[in-house]
DNA sequence: TAATGTTCGTGATAGCTTCTAACTGATTGT
DNA sequence: ACAATCAGTTAGAAGCTATCACGAACATTA
């Protein structure tokens, strides 16, 4: 006898095809790109009409916003799920790299050309905040970098409440902004076939790339 | 009285209206996005009706096409225009970072989101290759980089004829790809709005990238 | 059990888009 | 001056997002 019943058979119903649209839709989107998505051709493929889908999104725009979400929760989750596992810095790097390949349009949807004006809701970016400070975290785990410290290192003293004031020296935040900016320069040319067609391999220069942030 | 009439009449008429409908465009997609870009409305802008522009566009693709070609000529004419007045490495990204914050979304139609299936025709491949070139020439015109050769130069050793197989030793190469790769980084983040609201000044996260790429 | 309310899916419709086709009128070259 | 070319028009097909009103299936309650 089932007894905590916590949802009703409608409930599950919706959600499973709420699940299946955003299931096509990620299709769509690997195959097309984001602004290719449409509801239509989501709802034929599903043997319903059009307006069908309206009630189970407002419309394309919270459908997308629905999707970033679920980008940036996937994203999170192979983070901490390599940083649960013992990862390092650089097993963070290669997590990342590995989620991005996977589906380089979900990375692409997340981290490619802002559309003007659109501004993801809060819950999204306390995502984003908190991915940030795995990375942080690792950092910190670190050797801390040599060298001398620059301007921007004196300039990251006074702005550091992005990282939540995070107990760590300056040069240890500048490191987790250079990870963030260095591997996301490479991994997108990648991504976007820029390197197609010029030889070399990427995933050497991604790894020249790590080596050089974690070597000195 | 002119005498070297090189074009009719209707042929300057011809280009002046297709240099009016690419600044409309340009106009939209600044505002709007490249997605956002719509043929009708810039007709409407224009006071004719919507047809009327596939006298001078075959469509849509053909448009957007164009203004990829004109966004590459322009960075290139950025670059060139830098390194012909005797601009180092540190110039020619001074020259890119001012380049991409004079129209962001410019930067993005070339470097940001790819949609899947499209190829850029030849020239434009052409044009971003010579903008390669300058690169790796301001490159190999710097104090060589020190450290010892990574596996990733042994690597580009044997894969350089995307540099045109440039004379410059492989770690010249590296750096080059490092330079593109690196301050791609940094700028796509901060031409997404990315930082905004961490606090820190995108300037100088810019301006240490940069440093660090010189320095050794 | 019967009546009531809620939800799902439909077709119709408005308004937008790209793009083709046929037609008018002005401009150009012979 | 006449014929060919070219610019721009309206009409229309096919696609899209999104709203509305309706019927049918479901759930809940009296």
């Amino acid at each position: 006898m089932p007894e905590a019943r916590t949802s009703t058979p409608r409930e599950r119903y919706r959600t499973q095809v709420r699940a299946e649209i955003k299931e096509h839709a990620w299709e769509q989107i690997a195959t097309a790109g984001a602004s290719a998505l449409s509801l239509n051709a989501i709802a034929k493929r599903m043997g319903m009409s059009g307006p069908a889908l309206y009630r189970y999104f407002d419309g394309r725009d919270e459908l997308i916003t629905e999707l970033i979400r679920d980008a940036y929760r996937s994203q999170a989750d192979a983070f901490r799920a390599a940083a649960g596992s013992g990862a390092d810095l650089a097993g963070l790097a290669h997590a990342l790299r590995a989620w991005a390949l996977e589906d380089p349009q979900r990375y692409f949807l997340i981290h490619g050309t802002p559309v003007p004006g659109y501004h993801a809701p809060g819950d999204i970016t306390e995502i984003a905040a908190e991915t940030m400070t795995v990375i942080v975290d690792a950092c910190a785990a670190l050797a801390s970098p040599g060298g001398t410290a620059g301007a921007f290192d004196a300039h990251l003293e006074d702005h550091r409440q992005w990282a939540g004031d995070h107990p760590a020296p300056s040069p240890v935040l500048h490191r987790a902004l250079s990870f963030w900016s260095r591997l996301h320069g490479v991994l997108s040319l990648e991504l976007a076939g820029q390197f197609t067609g010029m030889g070399f391999d990427p995933a050497l220069l991604f790894e020249a790339e790590l080596k050089d942030l974690i070597g000195p």
